[in-house]
DNA sequence: TGCGTTTTGTAGCGCTCGCTCTAGAATGCA
DNA sequence: TGCATTCTAGAGCGAGCGCTACAAAACGCA
């Protein structure tokens, strides 16, 4: 009984979403964004609301469609595979973006979080969700013997979630492969369960060179 | 031969470290550089040159009366505790500011790297110098059997980067000593040499708890 | 075909941005 | 005591900021 809409609200979503993933909350302007998104300022406001309210929107459609989407898919892998398949992703999509945006979440965990209660909460809870999909790998892992039991699943999951915000940061800087690999390679081994008497705790293909 | 200049220079940087610090680049005003410096903005650019070029000099203070000076002082330590000391200093660092601003280094990372060529290659150098502070621990710790020889300096030197990089994203939206120690606990375990023909190669008192 | 409702384009609001201009004040040297 | 030089204060430049007012346009429904 009104005017429809003109223009498709999930790509121009999408759009907002490039914005603010590759250059910030403070360096997107209103008009970047409509520019962008392919629609006037008028009509911006009308359907997203303010430049904080649609940022907000963005980054849960972000986290949604794009991490979240990942974690389930992940989980379906052996625990110990869905770790390391989780890392090597994130290496992936890292290298394969040439404008080096990195990690929505985590630039926004710099970004907007620390000045904004509401988005630091937001950011928090989705770096829980990364945090719990680590722990229940390796709880899995450690049942079913491919992670390793000298350290509980919550302090293990803890180190992931901070290797992982560290390579995305490492991602930006020195987006080399070598780099990133280096990261993670020292994280997977120490989940490698100890040999019955063996001495190294290390997984088969990393070994020791200069 | 000429009016001399009459606030303290030294002061009025770290004043602008401390906005850099807390704002990042963009969300930081030239009258808010100059409001906190105590100068007008006719003195600051005079005296600093433009807001980027200041932003520069800020970040260099930063990083050679702040971390430089830390890295020098660990540096004395034994191997093993020089790295413990780095992360533990971090954790406390973090959790002593009531502003949660993380590391400046950290923060520019995200910031200002990605879109400008010369700031990137300047983080860039500065994680290189961390990651070497690191390599020469790990080196001396392997020679004085302190640390695990599984696994090659290089490798764990690049590991514990990312570490202290995840470290410090977590710092500014989770300030919670439990968590921040979480991160680094398994790391610090894994640089522990192996028993020599023990089970586990875990430090002393990190025992598996659920 | 009019009516109520929503969207769209345009123009522009008040404000702040980074930065600069100019006049005067404060020095060392001649 | 002039002079050259540097610094300080204040006003203000053009531009862009986030955001909105307004009227025309496009619909479902009567």
């Amino acid at each position: 009984m009104a005017r429809p809409r003109e223009f498709d609200e999930a790509a121009a979503m999408n759009a907002a979403i490039r914005r603010f993933w590759a250059k910030g909350y403070e360096a997107t302007s209103v008009r970047d964004l409509a520019d962008d998104m392919g629609i006037t300022c008028a009509s911006l406001y009308n359907a997203f609301g303010d430049k904080r309210t649609l940022y907000r929107k963005a980054l849960d459609h972000y986290v949604e469609n794009g991490l979240g989407e990942r974690l389930r898919r992940y989980q379906r892998l052996a625990p110990r595979k869905a770790i390391a398949t989780f890392f090597a992703d994130s290496v992936t999509r890292s290298l394969d973006d040439p404008a080096r945006r990195g990690c929505m979440l985590v630039n926004a965990a710099l970004d907007v979080a620390p000045h904004d209660p509401e988005l630091r909460r937001a950011v928090s809870d989705v770096l829980a969700r990364i945090e719990s999909f680590f722990r229940r790998c390796i709880a899995g892992g450690q049942k079913d013997g491919s992670i390793t039991t000298s350290q509980a699943p919550k302090a293990l999951a803890e180190h992931l979630l901070g290797v992982h915000l560290g390579l995305r940061v490492l991602a930006r800087v020195r987006p080399e492969r070598a780099a990133l690999e280096g990261v993670i390679r020292p994280a997977l081994a120490m989940l490698a369960p100890e040999r019955a008497a063996g001495r190294r705790g290390v997984a088969s293909k990393s070994k020791a060179q200069e």
